[in-house]
DNA sequence: ATCTATAATGTAAACGATTCAAAAACAAGC
DNA sequence: GCTTGTTTTTGAATCGTTTACATTATAGAT
């Protein structure tokens, strides 16, 4: 049904060998002759619609020609994944790697001797991990051992890691405000206080105490709210918006606390942006998620995802051992906005 | 490397030929010493952790071992894909076949004649659309002239399709209420006037009206804004709240007019749910969203690709030309509440 | 023990690509 | 024109399966 190299072989009259070499683009044939016969066959493939069959040629290759994504399932709102997803799919496609997707459990990586199984069943070239949790020692080594490589996504260390710059990110949201001349800032967070807490809780943090630092200012607060956000924001929220010294802009985690922030604000008739500027972190514009209009600085799921998939074919095609960690900047999306100069 | 039909004949001083019979289930061996052998074989293979060359049998059987998802990238907030990838990735991996996402532009569907090229280039044994706009019959024509098996996802059609049942969702949210003792019941949506408007506008709609004929019922309310949601919907919220006869319990079509149906009755003190009952269409947990605590029929997404999987797999494997089309019933998630009987 | 019908196995040819050694083609120098 | 050295092509082997066909093993009947 199909084209083969075979039947453009006989079409050019050349020897399949020839074919193939030609369309892999190996030997660059400096001879007038040779020159003109790849050119011939190029034109022939072409004209019969060639695809190569992906198949056959990993068979030859010993390839799987195929990647896992290993997600983590426990978290409940895992929107994230889908741009990480369409980063990997579009740096996968012209790779010609396929994709295979697991759910991976929290309760999987604590029993970690069904890791290599999961390794091997899977037949793949590589693995990309997007775990947000604490990984055992021992799991990592487990896998280092499989010998298949692997990229982990979201996740801060030193190698094989692609994760979002929040530290730059924080300081990026935080310069925003105070070139608008903001000089009254707040940062608002929470930490859950026995539980996991994601570096980024922290670096998104220290990022804006640095930007802070480096304009000469004073945070109005910088703090986290103990247990999950939805509880406590809107409390911790009006509490802020009461203090005498009443910041003129916050920065906010993520979204639920820049909900918080408007409805206390609308609650104390303060004018949001007038009167008081709102950004915040977020995987996807705000506004498409709670319908308000709040400067988004979403997290760069996408250029992870595309990361990963570059660091983790390197990994494959030249059989690197370790990578240098790839931290992800951060880009202010300003489609809606929240933010404006202080009034006085 | 790994291990080979080869390895495993030899161990078991068989054939390569017997080793694959064995292995595939082919023939019953109803004699006992077949029975025997084959049992050692099966026993080897376990031993060794043969995992068949998926490539390899691809090759040999003429497959790709992978399907296509075709989504449309045009619809922003697109966060509803992930179930959709999540279900079709559950039905995918025990059927070896593998994935190959791909964007789909409004404007690929115009200019129709790209059609053909991508089902070619993508080298797959079958292709799944998910494409929530009207799809010209001149697109349709040449994808079935290209004999890639597809099955379209969240299209109301007569053969091919999966899609969440919003009629029955409908219907099903609306007797929820109607046996909390509700009375008094309004349905809430919105329509582009010269847009787009996916078919679920108007079939949930559809389903509240019947809901409420057969419970002898007349609706309070039932009725679209025109224009996007968040744009309108506190106006028309406040305005349904501000009637002599306001309603004890409204259905949304979808987040936002939940959201503003929340914060309308905030702002004039009816308190949720005692006072009102709110419940809503969504993707996802309404909560997760939002931070309200909306009772929610959740979209069966993932059980669209789970049966989209499904039916592809049929197509690819029995050669099926068309099946009939298989609407996904939905489930009332009550995991956070705003419905209550009503006071009086 | 022999024969027969049939179940099971062995053998080898595919599938479509890549690649290596060997052979052929080519250009240049004498 | 012949030799030489380099470039290019050819032909065949290979990757790991599955499967059609030929062959052998097997259980039951005689």
């Amino acid at each position: 049904m199909a084209t083969t190299i075979a039947q453009i072989a006989q079409a050019a009259g050349v020897s399949v060998g020839t074919v193939s070499r030609v369309l892999n683009g190996k030997g660059e044939s400096s001879r007038p002759a040779a020159a003109r016969r790849a050119q011939e066959i190029r034109r022939i493939a072409r004209e019969y619609g060639y695809r190569p069959n992906l198949a056959a040629r990993n068979v030859r290759n010993g390839r799987f020609g195929a990647v896992a994504f290993l997600s983590c399932s426990d978290i409940g709102a895992d929107v994230f994944e889908l741009p990480v997803l369409h980063g990997i799919q579009s740096e996968l496609m012209p790779l010609n790697l396929r994709l295979t997707m697991c759910e991976l459990t929290k309760a999987a990586f604590e029993r970690p001797h069904t890791i290599p199984h999961v390794f091997r069943e899977s037949s793949v070239d590589g693995v990309m991990i997007d775990y947000l949790f604490d990984v055992p020692s021992q799991v990592t080594e487990l896998i280092r051992d499989s010998h298949v490589p692997v990229v982990w996504l979201n996740r801060k260390r030193e190698l094989d890691c692609v994760y979002p710059d929040d530290f730059e990110g924080g300081r990026m949201a935080t310069r925003h405000l105070i070139q608008m001349g903001h000089k009254k800032l707040a940062f608002i967070s929470y930490h859950e206080a026995d539980g996991f807490n994601h570096y980024s809780v922290f670096d998104r943090s220290d990022g804006f105490a640095s930007a802070m630092f480096e304009a000469g200012l004073k945070p109005v607060a910088n703090e986290m709210t103990e247990g999950f956000t939805l509880g406590r924001a809107p409390e911790r929220a009006m509490r802020l918006l009461n203090r005498p010294d009443r910041p003129t802009a916050v920065v906010c985690y993520e979204k639920h606390e820049a909900v918080a922030m408007w409805t206390a604000a609308a609650a104390l008739g303060i004018r949001v942006p007038e009167e008081l500027s709102i950004i915040a972190f977020s995987n996807d514009r705000i506004r498409n998620q709670t319908g308000l209009p709040v400067t988004t600085m979403i997290v760069p799921f996408k250029e992870v995802g595309r990361q990963a998939v570059y660091m983790l074919n390197r990994a494959i095609e030249q059989g690197i051992e370790e990578q240098p960690a790839r931290p992800i900047q951060y880009e202010l999306d300003e489609a809606t906005r929240s933010c404006a100069p202080p009034s006085e």
